[in-house]
Formats: C-alpha cells, structure tokens, sequence
DNA sequence: TGTATCCTTTATGTATACATACCATGCAGC
DNA sequence: GCTGCATGGTATGTATACATAAAGGATACA
C-alpha cells in the first residue's frame, strides 16, 4: 500500500475516533511524525480530507479538523436524502438491468431473513448495517450516472451522512426494530416504483426515507444525549454525563 | 499570487480552452514544463482539478482530461437543479435577512433594466450573465448553510453545470429574450416564496427554472450542434460541420 | 508595569534529488 | 517473420533541503 492511501486511511480514522480533536490544528509536520511517512504524502492526505470536508483550510494555510454543528448534521442529512431522491428518479426514468433490480431485492430479502432472526435485533445489527450500506450503494450504481455519483459519494463522505451512521444511532433506539422494518417497506417501495418506471414515486418515497433518517436525528439530539464519531464514520447516541 | 493557485487557474484555463485535449493525459512534466512551476504545486492543481470532476485519475496513476457525454450534461442540470431546490426551500424554512432578500431584489431589478434596455440582448448579454450569476450566489448565501453550500459548489464546478454557461448556450437561440424573460419571472417568484417562508413552493420554482435549463440544451442538442468548452466554463452553440 | 520591537522558532510553500514501476522499443532466438 | 526477453526511458511516488512568512516570547524602553 502506498504511503498516500495509508496516510489518508490511517488520518482519517485519527480524526472520525476524535483522537485529534475538532478545531485543532494539524501540521504536516505532526502527522508526519506519527504516521511515519513524509510530508508529502501528508500533505496529499491533508488537502483530500480538506476535500472531503473533514478538515478546514486556515487562512493562513495549513489545516484544522472541523467542527460541525448540529444544523451542519441536519443539512448533510438534507443534502444526502435529496441526492438520494434525484438517483431514484433518474434510474425509474433510465431503467434499471433485470440484474441489478434482482440485486436489490436481494438486498432486500437478506435484510428480511435478519430480522426474523432469533438473536435479536442487537446482534445481527453490524450485518444490517453491511447489507443496508449495500443497498445504498447498489442504488446509486442503478442510476448509472458517473455525475450524480460523484455528487452522491461527496455528501455521503460526511460521517454522519452515511446510512451506517444512522442506523448505529438508530440501533440503540428503543423502537429500533419498528423503524429498520420500516426503511425496509420503504427500500422495497422504491425498487418497485424503479422497477415500474416511476421517477417521481421513487424520488418521492426515497427523500420520505431521509425524512426518516432526519427524524431519527431529532429524537437523539433531543433526549439530551452527544453525537461522537466512532471509527467507521458513524455516530453514537451516548447518554450525556451530569 | 502563490505557484499553486497560478497553477491550478491556468491549467484549469488550459482545458476549459480546449488546448488539452479530452482524455489526453496531463503529465506533471508537460505541466511543469508549460506553466513554470515545479511539480509539486503541478501536483496539488492536478489533485484539485480531478476532484473537481476537470481531470479524471488514471488507474496506473497520473491524470487524465475528462470527457463528458451529454448524458454527463443533463446529469449535471439536473443535480444542480435539484441542490438549488433544496437551498431555496432550506433559505425560505430558516428565514433570510431582509437585507439578502434586498440583495436579491435588486439584483433582479437590475436585470430588468438590463432587458429594458434599448441596446438588445446581444449586446447587454455579458452584464446579464454577471448578474445571474450573482443572484445564485446571492440565493446560495441566503441558505447560509456550509455543507449546502459545498455540495452545491462542486455541482456547479462542472463547467456546464453553471448558470453562466448555459446563459451563454441559450444566447444564441431565437427565442432568448423570451427564455430570458421566463427566467425572470421565476427568480422573482422564487424570491417571494422565501421571503413569504414557502419552502415547497420555493424548492418547486427552482426545479422548474432547473427543468428550463434542461429544456434549453436539449434543443441545443437536438439541432445537430456541438457544445464546446469556452473560457469561462461555459458552452456554445455552434454548428456541426458536414 | 505595560507596550513595542526584535529575534527566534516553527509552519507551510517550493524545488529537486532519488527510487521504483511501467511501457515501449529493439534485438536476438526460434 | 514472429515472439519473447532485456534494456532504457519516462512516468509517478517519496523524501528532503531550502526559503519565506507568521506567530510567540523575551527584552528593552517609556
């Protein structure tokens, strides 16, 4: 592996595990040091992850992580859920593969079988959160627009816009099995609504699914509890110390 | 002016004008070479301009000139569209100064004058695509939301994507001064419904002037002409040699 | 004691040297 | 004549040296 990509992934996990904090500033110099690579690979590292959002550009140069505040969240929800709406409609209006619509309901299925699972919702959720993960992504694929993808992928890049992030503060909810059956009556609305050729349903019934994600939010953000970035880019809901 | 930036501006000018070829390869070398720079600023345009979406990255590494389809082109209306809806709708449910929403009436008395005047279209065009432009950043600043503002950047990035550029492509159709004219109206209406704090209405006006932008290139499209990259990151009409 | 200035330190910006990998070309052998 | 191997050139990846600017601290003067 070259020295660029595991700066990049060893950095980014740095950050998303709140090891370097919000607002602090990150020299070339420092990662370099605990990284073990150049500055120049650093610094590739450093102006990918100001790209991704993760870190500022100061004014001055150099880097600091960034904070985000909650209407930062809400809006990254917001941004994501409309993309996600705009990919729906495109492959409805585009047609999808026989191929990849049989993916999706797979998905689907795989989900199903998980929540008839005897273990529980708890133990199973890490497979949720892979096939959910899946099925974002087989939808983008669907839409077959290198463009939209891009956009997509940028918002998605957002810890905490990620379905993965979601479903890890959903998990903990009380309702959470109520609420993973409902984003899988609403997954397979979609595909059908694809399937049939319908843009605008599917546009339709894929920003109602965001409104669910936003939804979810409010719930942790009013039960007094923390967002906290936990390696993978997702979030926790932890109860806040007194 | 620092050798990155100068970098990165004429590279960028460089490809927009055409002088690079879609799909040549960009070489730090021949960058190097041609600009003046040493390859590591070359270094850091190149990164720059492939997340842009201007240069695609090769899977044996360095970088290529990308080249668009025409389904690139309406993916790219209708992502930028759909993000300026979803500002539009995000302004009006947050509520926007009084003094933006001055900004923006101003901005569109301006170009009413600018239709009014007695020179013409033609010849007051390159002020109307100055205001334009300015009412969308105007409206971009209004939802005073950074991670809305960064998806909707790197949308409009894409030189097509920009008002500016299909300004120019609608410039040369017959009908321009009643498209321009439309245009206004819905700028106006759009205005209004934020100020009014219409988020559904604000969000639908401005997929409608998406959908006019759409409308536009298709009939550039379908009138046997080719889009070419100008100066500027726009596009123009120009007729197929036979 | 406070403020201003200068110096030192540390950061980034830049250039370049070096290593490595890939591709193309040429030569030799079959 | 074709194929395979070797060699060279050119590309990127990486490391590092050097320049410059900004920030902080210390010292001197008011």
């Amino acid at each position: 592996m070259s020295q660029s990509v595991n700066t990049l992934l060893r950095l980014r996990e740095l950050i998303l595990n709140g090891e370097v904090r919000p607002g602090e500033r990150v020299s070339e110099l420092s990662v370099s040091d605990r990284i073990g690579a150049s500055r120049t690979p650093v610094r590739a590292a450093l102006m990918r992850l100001a790209d991704e959002g993760l870190l500022e550009s100061l004014p001055g140069g150099g880097f600091a992580v960034r904070s985000f505040t909650e209407r930062d969240i809400r809006d990254a929800i917001e941004v994501r859920g409309t993309l996600e709406g705009l990919t729906a409609r495109i492959a409805a209006e585009h047609g999808v593969a026989e191929g990849t619509l049989a993916d999706l309901r797979d998905t689907i299925a795989r989900i199903d079988d998980l929540l008839g699972d005897d273990r529980g919702v708890e133990a199973t959720f890490a497979e949720y959160v892979v096939l959910n993960e899946q099925f974002h992504t087989l939808l983008a694929e669907a839409a077959d627009s290198p463009i939209l993808a891009q956009s997509l992928g940028r918002a998605a890049a957002l810890p905490f816009a990620s379905p993965s992030g979601f479903l890890q503060a959903q998990s903990v909810l009380p309702e959470a099995r109520l609420i993973l059956t409902l984003a899988q009556e609403q997954h397979r609305a979609v595909v059908e609504a694809i399937a049939n050729r319908e843009g605008a349903r599917a546009e339709a019934l894929m920003r109602e699914h965001a409104r669910l994600a936003r939804r979810n939010l409010e719930l942790a953000l009013r039960d007094r509890t923390i967002l906290q970035h936990i390696p993978g880019g997702a979030l926790i809901r932890r109860r806040q110390r007194t």
